[in-house]
DNA sequence: TGCGGGAACCGTAACGGTTCAGTAAGTGTG
DNA sequence: CACACTTACTGAACCGTTACGGTTCCCGCA
C-alpha cells in the first residue's frame, strides 16, 4: 500500500495546499465544509490528495484547534483487562459503548494499574470527558481525572460534589435480600466481600474496616446489611466478614470456606457479588452441603450465569448503568449548573439458593 | 473542586510561565524533565500551577508535538456493543487490553457502524496504531484503516500486503474437526455459519456466496469444510448451509431448525461458532431429539460456556491473538521490513455433542 | 588569570490544523 | 448604473505544547 509518493515527509495539509496552490484554508474546507468551494476545486484537492498519500487532516492537529477528541475516557480500578472477566464489568461497558456509538464517540480505555501510583495515563488521555467505575476513593487516578477541566461522570462511586452521577441505591436493594432471608429464619450469617480497600487482605474484616473502606459500593451493602440485621437483634460485631481481594469464584470458594470453618452453624452466606456467590456455591457443595437446605447462599448483581443457577440475588441494570453514564456525559444539555443524578432501580431475585434454615437437631439429626 | 483561580480561560503551560517570570520550555521541563532545573525552582513552578489550577501540560497539544498518542486504536466490524456480547471477542479484548497494559498505552474502542459508510470515526481518531479484527474486507472502515500513516496490526482477516497479522488456520482447525465427523461416520451434515456479507441473509448461502464471503473466517471455515468433505466424496453442491446476520443463540436455533426441515435426513450439524452451536443445540433438544444419539452439533471458538454444556468444538487461543496482536503494534523492534505474521494453534475439544450416526433403520425404529 | 565544563535556563521554530474577518469577482434588482 | 447580495477563495491568528540549539553563570584547576 502506497502511503506517500514522492516527499520522505508525509503530506500534511500545507504541502497539500502549495501543491495545488490554493490556501490552506481551502484544502481544510474541501474536507470540512464542502459547501464553501466550488465542486471542481473540491474535486481536485480531493485527487490531488489521493495521488499525493495525504490521509486527510490529522486528528490530533484538528483536535488541538477545536477543542473536542471525539472520546470518552474510561477509569476503572482493576487492571484494564480485568473489566472483562467480570461480567457486569462487561455490562457496564456495553452500555457506555452503546452510549458513545450514538453520539459518534470513541471509547478510551484507560490504563490505571491498581498497584501503581503512575497517573500519567490519565494524563496523556485525549478525551473529552471521563467516566469513572468503581474506583476506590483514595486512588490517586481519580484525583488526577478530577484535575482535569473536562466533564466527569461517576458511577459506582461515593457522591462527588459538582460531579455527576449513576448508580442504584446499594443500601436499599441489599436489605431487601436481607430481609427475605430474615423472614426465612436466618439469624446466624456469614457474608463474602470484594476488596475493602486498595491493600490486600484475604480475610476476616474488622467492622472497623468495614466501615473504612474506600470501595463505596461494598461499604455501602455492608452497612445496610448490618442495619437489616440490627432490626431483628443480630449483633454485627458477631458476623464473620471475610474479604477477598481478587473477585474471582475461586475467592467466592476460598472465603466460604473460610466462613463456616470459623462458625459452623451459619446457615446462610450472603456474597456482595454473583461471581463470588457461585464461587461459594461450588465450595459448599464440593463440602457435601446441599443447598439451600443445608445452607443459603446468596449474590449480588444479576449476571446471566447467576440466573442459570437460579441464585438467590439482586439484580442491578449494569448495561442501563453504563449507558446513563454515556448519556449523562455526553449529552448537551447539561450545563444546568447543579449536578444531575440518576439513580437505577434493582430487582430482587428470589431463586432457589435460599431457604429457610433447618433447626439445629434438624441440622444434626436429619429430617 | 476549584478548576481556575483567578482567569476565566483556564491556565496555559505559557500563562503558567508568565506567572513565574520563567521560560515556557522551563515549565515543560518542570513535569517532563526534572532533572533540567533546580528542585526549588520545580516545586515553585508545581506550585503555582496548582494554585492557577494549570492542570498539567495538554494531552492534545502534547500529542501533536511529540507525534504520539498513547492510545492504540481497535476496529471491529459489528456496533462496538456487539464485543461484548460474544465471549470470543471479550477474550479478545482483553487479550489486547493486556497488551497495552503492559505498555502503558489506552486502548480506544472505534465505533465503526456497519450500516454505515461513515468513516470519520477512523478519521479522527488519535491513535499510534490501530488493531483491525474480523472486519469484511470490503468495509470502507478498513480502507480508511489503511490510508492512515501509522502501523496497522490485522487479526482474523485475509492477509494484506505490509500488514502484521494475527491469526489462527482456520481451514485445518475445521479440517481436524470434519475429519473427527467423518470418522464417526457422518456423511449428511449440515453447516451453520455466521454472516458471510455485509448485506444480510438469513438463509441459505449457495456456495457461489459462500465463496464470495468478505469475512475470511467465514469463507475459510466453509471453504475447508468442503474440501474435506470432497475428499470422502461428498458433494457440497448437497450440503445445506444457512447464514445467519446476527451471531446469537437465537440465530443458531433457528438456523438449526431450518436445517433440519430442508433435510431431516442430516446426522449433524456444523456451526462455525460456539454461540450458534449452543442455540442450536438447544433447538435440537427442544424438538426432542437427543445429542448426540440423534443428531451431533459441533461448534467453533472454545468459549467457556461450550466447555460447560461438553460442545465438541475447536478451541482457540482467543486471549492470546489479542495479546498477540497488541504486542505486534506495540513493539518497538519492528522496522525488518517485512510484515510478520503470527498463526496461533488451535485444538480439537471432543466433547459429548459428537457421535456415530445411527443407521437410517436405527432412526426409524428405535436401538 | 585564563579556561574547560557542567548546571540551569531560555528563544524560536515547529507540530498540523481551524477559524474568522476579509476581498474580489460575479449576479440580480430597481 | 449604482447598490446590495452571493460565491469562492485568502491571510493571519491561534490552539498548547515540545524539540533543538543555544546562552549565561559559576566553579575548579593549572
Amino acid at each position: 500500500m502506497v502511503r506517500s509518493t514522492n516527499s520522505r515527509r508525509p503530506a500534511t495539509l500545507a504541502s497539500l495546499a502549495a501543491e495545488l496552490g490554493v490556501s490552506r484554508t481551502t484544502v481544510s474546507n474541501a474536507y470540512n465544509r464542502p459547501d464553501q468551494l466550488s465542486p471542481e476545486l473540491r474535486k481536485r484537492v480531493l485527487d490531488t490528495a489521493r495521488r499525493l498519500g495525504y490521509p486527510g487532516p490529522d486528528p490530533v492537529a484538528r483536535s488541538l484547534r477545536t477543542r473536542k477528541a471525539g472520546a470518552v475516557g474510561l477509569l476503572l480500578t482493576e487492571n484494564l483487562s480485568y473489566a472483562f472477566r467480570d461480567p457486569a464489568a462487561v455490562g457496564f461497558l456495553e452500555g457506555l459503548a452503546l452510549a458513545c456509538e450514538d453520539a459518534d464517540h470513541g471509547l478510551l480505555l484507560i490504563p490505571a494499574n491498581p498497584e501503581h501510583e503512575d497517573v500519567a495515563s490519565v494524563h496523556s488521555a485525549g478525551v473529552d470527558g471521563f467516566v469513572v467505575y468503581s474506583v476506590p476513593d483514595d486512588d490517586p487516578h481519580l484525583a488526577a481525572v478530577m484535575e482535569r477541566p473536562v466533564p466527569t461522570v461517576i458511577c459506582d462511586q461515593p457522591s462527588l460534589p459538582e460531579i455527576d452521577r449513576v448508580g442504584i441505591d446499594d443500601g436499599a436493594a441489599i436489605k431487601d435480600l436481607a430481609r427475605h432471608l430474615i423472614e426465612l429464619g436466618h439469624r446466624k450469617i456469614g457474608v463474602v466481600c470484594m476488596r475493602l480497600a486498595r491493600t490486600r487482605n484475604d480475610g476476616p474484616a474488622s467492622p472497623e474496616r468495614q466501615s473504612r473502606a474506600n470501595f463505596h459500593v461494598q461499604r455501602a451493602r455492608l452497612t445496610a446489611l448490618s442495619e437489616a440485621f440490627a432490626e431483628v437483634g443480630v449483633d454485627w460485631e458477631q458476623v464473620p466478614v471475610i474479604e477477598r481481594f481478587d473477585h474471582t469464584t475461586e475467592s467466592g470458594g476460598s472465603a466460604a470456606a473460610r466462613l463456616m470453618e470459623l462458625d459452623p452453624e451459619i446457615t446462610a452466606i450472603i456474597c456482595t457479588s454473583d461471581i463470588l456467590a457461585l464461587g461459594a456455591l461450588t465450595e459448599v457443595r464440593r463440602q457435601g452441603r446441599r443447598v439451600p437446605q443445608d445452607i443459603t447462599i446468596t449474590g449480588f448483581d444479576g449476571i446471566d450465569d447467576a440466573e442459570r443457577v437460579e441464585l438467590t440475588t439482586v439484580r442491578q441494570p449494569v448495561l442501563e448503568k453504563g449507558r446513563a453514564a454515556g448519556r449523562l456525559l455526553l449529552d448537551a444539555s447539561e450545563s444546568t449548573g447543579k449536578p444531575r443524578e440518576v439513580l437505577l432501580d434493582t430487582q430482587l431475585l428470589t431463586g432457589s439458593t435460599a431457604g429457610s434454615p433447618r433447626s439445629v437437631e434438624e441440622r444434626w439429626f436429619g429430617p
